[in-house]
DNA sequence: AAGTCATTTCAATAATTTCTGAAATAGCAT
DNA sequence: ATGCTATTTCAGAAATTATTGAAATGACTT
């Protein structure tokens, strides 16, 4: 591995806790890479500083692709592929959240969606009946939430996650009455709105 | 299989989704059985639901209770253990993110801590410095964010959620100065305070 | 259109993870 | 202690996933 101690220590944690949430090693460590290089990498300085084959490599910038992770970028008179990832950390969240949103909770959604409108015979799915229906209510508060805030500009944002739970005893009636109450169950579905 | 089709399909689609997040697709199975069954069940029974090997189901269980995910029980007049989840789903999206936060939060989080504190040499570990810095900080943002509302009860959970970024606009000022402002930078650092 | 360079594909191999059956352990009752 | 039942351990087998080198593709230059 071609990299400062600093980095080299930061590379391999990350490739590992990437392969705790589903991502391989191998395409967490090129992320890591990326994500801490001052300036846009090709395939080949990749491979230089992992030591991963030029092909997997490859692969692995493909699936960062597809993930919406990195970007591409272009240098004058230089017709290969330079990689980076956003300058604003937030902006990386956002990709995240949206891109597991997309691939994990959506069809998780429909299929509760779906699994409910099943007619239910025995005592047990009746119960199972009940929890995928109580699932399903907690998903759609959590995603509403999210695209709530997800609307958000960042600054405010911050400052809303910053204050935390200060705002809560609030909540309760003053600024509910002031704001004009507003439950989960009211909200439009999730990614139905404009 | 010996579920119905309701469950077969959640328990299916369950273990999918599972594995997408470092959980193996039998661990997710099970639990999955476990989440909609109306009586606990001993291990005998798992197996006997989804045709996996005692000792498959047994290293399933292990792992589940290591992940404090499901709990114990015991029958009168009867030996064998039996398991349940918790019957309040919110309870359980505590436990996991609990769980995250301590395998895969904390320990991030000092290594970052630990990185910070080395010396830098080079222009390209000077920028890498400040990204290492800048994720630390949205971590802890993040976390501080996550104590915060995890003290609060489910209800006052649930409304605060509910609400969404509605609050947002009395943020900036009215209610800052109401609260007393304190930014993320004043909060104790995470997992610091009583 | 031949040559060069960059990237991708793909079949094979390697490595890792999951799963199993058999044996070991553990607790309890007789 | 012996037998009975429940659970766990563990080494090997099976399955899955990651990685590679070689060949294919594509795109630009001369």
């Amino acid at each position: 591995m071609n990299l400062s101690s600093l980095q080299q220590e930061f590379v391999l944690h990350f490739g590992e806790m990437g392969s705790r949430w589903g991502i391989n090693r191998t395409v967490g460590q090129i992320y890591a890479v990326l994500f801490l290089s001052d300036v846009p990498l090709n395939a080949e300085q990749i491979v230089d500083r992992l030591g991963f084959s030029r092909s997997n490599v490859s692969m692995g910038l493909k699936e960062l692709q597809a993930w919406n992770l990195v970007r591409l970028k272009h240098l004058p008179d230089d017709r290969r592929d330079y990689f980076t990832t956003p300058e604003d950390l937030w902006e990386i969240v956002r990709i995240l959240v949206a891109e597991r949103k997309k691939r994990e909770i959506d069809p998780t959604l429909s299929k509760l969606r779906e699994l409910e409108m099943r007619t239910v015979d025995s005592e047990a799915d009746r119960h199972a009946h009940d929890r995928l229906s109580e699932l399903r209510e907690l998903i759609e508060l959590l995603t509403g939430w999210y695209d709530d805030m997800n609307r958000l500009e960042t600054d405010r944002l911050k400052q809303l996650l910053a204050l935390g739970s200060k705002l809560q005893k609030f909540a309760g009636a003053d600024i509910l009455s002031l704001v004009g109450r507003r439950t989960a169950k009211d909200k439009t579905p999730a990614g139905k709105e404009a």
